[in-house]
DNA sequence: GCCGTTTTCGGCCCGACTGTTTTCAGTCG
């Protein structure tokens, strides 16, 4: 995949662009990074694309004309770019690595290299030491210590911080909010909402009489470590947990479209912005205006914008411009699977294995509350021997207990079943006799997760061919932000899939999210079934399910295609028992 | 550099806040 590569050396050339100054239109600098954007969040890979059907398949993607198409026809027969090197020789400075910092763009970047001959984060780290950057001129105090702030900030965060640590901070702080009666509303937006894996800062719309004491309240608040901007209708705070949060007092009247505009994505917006003004209007986050800029269209509410628009609203998970606004104008648009949807969950350890210490009454009680019909216990097999895995005797043992546990329990019910491992050759961890046992098979690769594209997608591919796997747990061994997804071809896995009714889970523990988005879109079109599984080890775990069913709604699923919103009769007939 | 249901030329998404400036450029989302 070059997309990213590609992406990132567009990006770069936007940024040194940006520095030639009245040399090159800042038209031509939006024309590369729209281009990076198009390519950075492509599903197929742009060389792929361009084998397939040359510079003319290119050309047809979004924002890539004959010059941009010509420039990735250049890199993927030479692996260069003749215009990117070109300015590279000219810049000598690591651009897309400063501008990584928060408040350092191509500009200042560049200031820093021309005054004090800082190329990259190394250099400048140096000169912050020494206090050289305070006395340029266009640079203060201030800024300097803005500059180190940015860094520190990269290096111990990377940036992005798990959906499931965001999302409940961003709710206590809109619950304390609600609850100070100083606003009237309080909405989370941005990525967050879209429910992304991944959260770079918090959003957060505020409708308030006193705005003054609202914004006073917000930088006292207990969450907030140090106050970054105060206005009167914005405020932005870095919060202790290690993100920035930013708040937006906004008039009742363009409350709908304040919340569609920084929901986001900025893509989707950006789309959104083009059809307005195609139609004769102008969109920002008061509204949807006429030319002249008066005469509100719409605004109350982001269904209006929507609609004014020609197109039906989607689902926050869908607006990440991979087509759905499309379909919103045909109206053809999804109905999205929702957390209500869910009866069941197929991926639960008890304590018969594992790390966990939940007892199968528990598990019950617990999914009983959450309004769920059953459960799968899915301990670890015997290779797993770290999580206290269980042989032949052990399943069996499990076995009789859920037997009894389901004697006992009224209206809930405990399926047998195993996280099996996927072994090195291919073959499962259990015994037939111990298979025959189980309600269905849930298998997972957990060794050998560094194995070679070739040798994994085999390995892989044999598993799901042996006709015992039910379920193809976390699918590609990822931990965000830890590990990196283990390679395989993941479209002879779902091909594999297709030909042995084998269902992708997609698991809800916020640090998996496996499959991701991505995946899910792309097994989507195979026609494959999918599973939302907690993989809970501990009772508070059953609340990861909202991530998954994030995830899904990202991969635009709806409820047909889960098999955990069907009853647990229906889920055995599909497994195959 | 890209693009076309006003256009193959002449537009291109837009507003808030900061810091350092005394009227605004730079950055961000």
């Amino acid at each position: 995949m070059i997309n990213q590569k590609l992406a990132e050396i567009l990006g770069e050339i936007a940024d040194m662009l940006e520095l030639e100054g009245e040399k090159y239109s800042r038209f031509e600098v939006l024309a590369y990074r729209k281009a990076a954007i198009t390519i950075g969040g492509l599903q197929e890979d742009a060389g792929e694309i361009y084998r397939k059907g040359g510079v003319g398949a290119l050309m047809e993607l979004p924002g890539i004309g004959k010059s941009i198409a010509g420039h990735i026809e250049e890199y993927v027969k030479t692996g260069r770019i003749a215009k990117y090197d070109r300015l590279k020789k000219k810049y000598k400075l690591d651009i897309a690595g400063l501008t990584k910092i928060q408040g350092m763009g191509a500009k200042k970047a560049f200031k820093l290299y021309e005054k004090l001959g800082i190329r990259n984060v190394q250099d400048l780290k140096k000169a912050l030491a020494q206090h050289r950057i305070r006395d340029l001129e266009g640079f203060g105090e201030q800024s300097e210590a803005q500059i180190q702030k940015g860094i520190d900030f990269l290096e111990q965060s990377g940036g992005r911080m798990l959906l499931g640590a965001a999302l409940p901070e961003a709710e206590s702080i809109r619950d304390k909010l609600l609850a100070s009666g100083l606003v009237d509303k309080a909405m989370i937006c941005g990525s967050t909402r879209r429910m992304r894996e991944t959260v770079g800062d918090l959003d957060i719309l505020l409708q308030s009489d006193r705005g003054e004491a609202v914004m006073d309240y917000i930088t006292r608040m207990q969450e907030v470590e140090s106050t970054i901007a105060k206005g009167p209708t914005k405020t932005s705070v870095r919060l202790a947990i290690g993100l920035n949060c930013d708040f937006r007092l906004v008039e009742r009247s363009s409350f709908g479209a304040a919340v569609q505009y920084f929901t986001g994505s900025k893509d989707h917006n950006v789309r959104l912005r083009e059809i307005a003004i195609r139609k004769g209007y102008k969109l920002n986050e008061y509204g949807l205006f006429d030319r002249r800029g008066r005469n509100a269209v719409a605004g109350k509410g982001e269904e209006d914008i929507y609609a004014a628009l020609g197109m039906d609203c989607m689902e926050p998970e869908m607006r990440e411009c991979r087509g759905e606004i499309e379909l919103a104008q045909r109206h053809e648009l999804p109905r999205l699977v929702q957390l209500g949807d869910v009866a069941g969950d197929l991926h639960v350890h008890s304590r018969n294995s594992g790390d966990s210490s939940n007892s199968l009454e528990d598990i019950a009680a617990g999914m009983k509350l959450l309004g769920r019909d059953y459960a799968g216990i899915t301990d670890h097999s015997k290779s797993e021997y770290m999580n206290g895995g269980l042989d032949e005797k052990g399943y069996a043992r499990v076995f009789a207990e859920i037997d009894r546990a389901n004697d006992r329990l009224d209206g809930f019910r405990l399926l047998k079943s195993g996280e099996v491992d996927i072994l090195k050759d291919g073959t499962l961890d259990i015994s037939r006799k111990t298979f025959g046992e189980m309600d269905y098979v849930l298998a997972a690769v957990h060794s050998g997760l560094r194995d070679p594209k070739e040798k994994m997608t085999k390995r892989i591919v044999d598993a799901l061919g042996s006709g015992q796997v039910s379920v193809l747990g976390h699918p590609t061994g990822r931990l965000i932000n830890e590990r990196e997804p283990l390679q395989a071809d993941m479209d002879k896995v779902f091909e594999a899939a297709k030909d042995n009714n084998v269902v992708m889970e997609i698991n809800a523990q916020p640090s998996r999210l496996d499959l991701n988005d991505e995946n899910v879109l792309k097994a989507r079109k195979y026609g494959l079934k999918f599973a939302i599984d907690t993989d809970a080890h501990r009772i508070s775990h059953f609340q990861y399910m909202r991530y998954g069913v994030g995830m899904a709604k990202r991969g635009w699923l709806s409820r047909e295609d889960i098999i955990n919103t069907y009853d647990a009769k229906r889920v055995l007939k599909l497994l195959g028992r």
